[in-house]
DNA sequence: AAGAGTATTATGTATGACATAATAAAGTTA
DNA sequence: TAACTTTATTATGTCATACATAATACTCTT
């Protein structure tokens, strides 16, 4: 047996915590038994029966579940199973606070892909409705002399709906996560560059693609109306 | 005042438990206090006393912040600062089997996004070294008689590589995470639509535009190289 | 039959105790 | 003195019990 076998094995063995056993157990019966949104699943004293370990470790377990958005709990009525939401969970940790710079870097850079890359979601997804919705929101895009909360306001509004006609839920979730870190890296000091306020493509532009143009051009055109931001992480 | 301005009032009023409030609590002492990674936090018994709230209580808000990924606990040493993994949370909820049907085919699109939008930070980061590596790797590409978990396995590489040229730290967990939710997807039956095996841009290709292209080249190519799974999206 | 009041129930909180593992301290041997 | 072993300490992990609280179910009154 090699070093890196024997320590390999040193490490599988079983460090788990009573709660981590009992956590696994619950997420199993809960993916066993296929329960449907809704369904309640065992009070805290039964499952501390059956499972034969403290009530205090069963809800130390249940409150992971709780965190992990598959259970909901309800006094009197127990815990019933939800709808997970995986960036539920997410949004506690993604605090611009909690997170060391260079984290934050990478989320900045994280959005920037995400634009980019979903140009063919949105030309295969837009409807006439969303053009339409689109070209009400550049109409209303506010001078460049106007208060920056104003054009940050009309940036999110703009970019939001860009995310909507992916029509991926998760996506959109995703960038509403990102945004206040995108925001507090644009605005804090941890860009070295300065923002550089040329006029790239315009949203009017981008309208025009999504309207007109192909995926590929839409993709151009993203990454060329995100130039400010890419020539702040770029040298 | 309106309907919902008033629904909005009714909900914010204080409906959180004392876990909740000794969570913010906690969570606001580690971003004042400004500390450093393997600091270390006051004992369970001490928060307990200075804050008026039993060690329960504590100790389940303490489970969240390490759910977050804010400090690990460790007997006897006590609680210290980590640096925060915001996708060692999700981790656990991006489990396949715990995950609704949408959801799942939301997180495969989701990885198509980031693999076309990454170009730009490929081309801009990339080294002669990564070239060379990404060249070793398609070199050993398995034929195509081969068996397919060999396939898989050599997708995984090659792709996994292009995260890791990116030099985002937080876009490779992110895929690492993605990529069971994608191997599920891909071969289960939620997507209506065959495996159409057409070849598109080849991995080789791929090479040669990162050694000699253009991100926007990249960015087509990638789409291209991609037309499979997009493909079984589209209609 | 509708409403008010009461009982029940399951989670939320508090407390005290012991188990366990990691560290520090003390002691031992070369 | 240095290296090793044993013992003590300490902080988290687990357990048990009791009471608080809120949501539901039930009962009684009118």
């Amino acid at each position: 047996m090699t070093i890196a076998a024997l320590k390999e094995n040193f490490n599988s063995i079983d460090t788990s915590s009573l709660v981590d056993k009992v956590e696994a157990n619950l997420v199993q019966l809960l993916q066993e038994r296929k329960l449907k949104v809704g369904d309640s699943i065992p009070k805290e004293v039964e499952l501390a029966e059956s499972l034969g370990v403290s009530r205090t470790v069963i809800r130390e377990a249940l409150m992971r579940l709780r965190m992990m958005g598959l259970i909901d709990s309800k006094k009197k009525k127990g815990s019933v199973i939800t709808s997970p939401d995986i960036f539920g969970t997410l949004s506690k940790s993604m605090n611009p606070h909690v997170l060391d710079q260079d984290t934050l870097k990478e989320i900045f850079e994280l959005r920037l892909v995400l634009e980019i890359g979903m140009a063919d979601f949105i030309m295969e997804r837009v409807t006439r409705e969303d053009i339409e919705e689109l070209k009400l929101i550049v109409a209303e895009e506010p001078e460049f002399s106007e208060k920056l909360s104003f054009q940050i306001e009309h940036e999110i509004k703009f970019h939001g709906k860009l995310y909507e006609i992916t029509r991926n839920e998760t996506m959109k979730k995703f960038q509403k996560l990102l945004l206040p870190v995108f925001d507090y890296v644009h605005s804090s000091g941890l860009l070295s560059k300065e923002v550089v306020v040329k006029k790239y493509v315009s949203h009017k532009g981008l309208v025009d693609i999504i309207e007109h143009g192909s995926a590929e051009m839409l993709r151009n055109a993203m990454r060329n109306h995100l130039e400010n931001h890419f020539a702040r992480i770029f040298d």
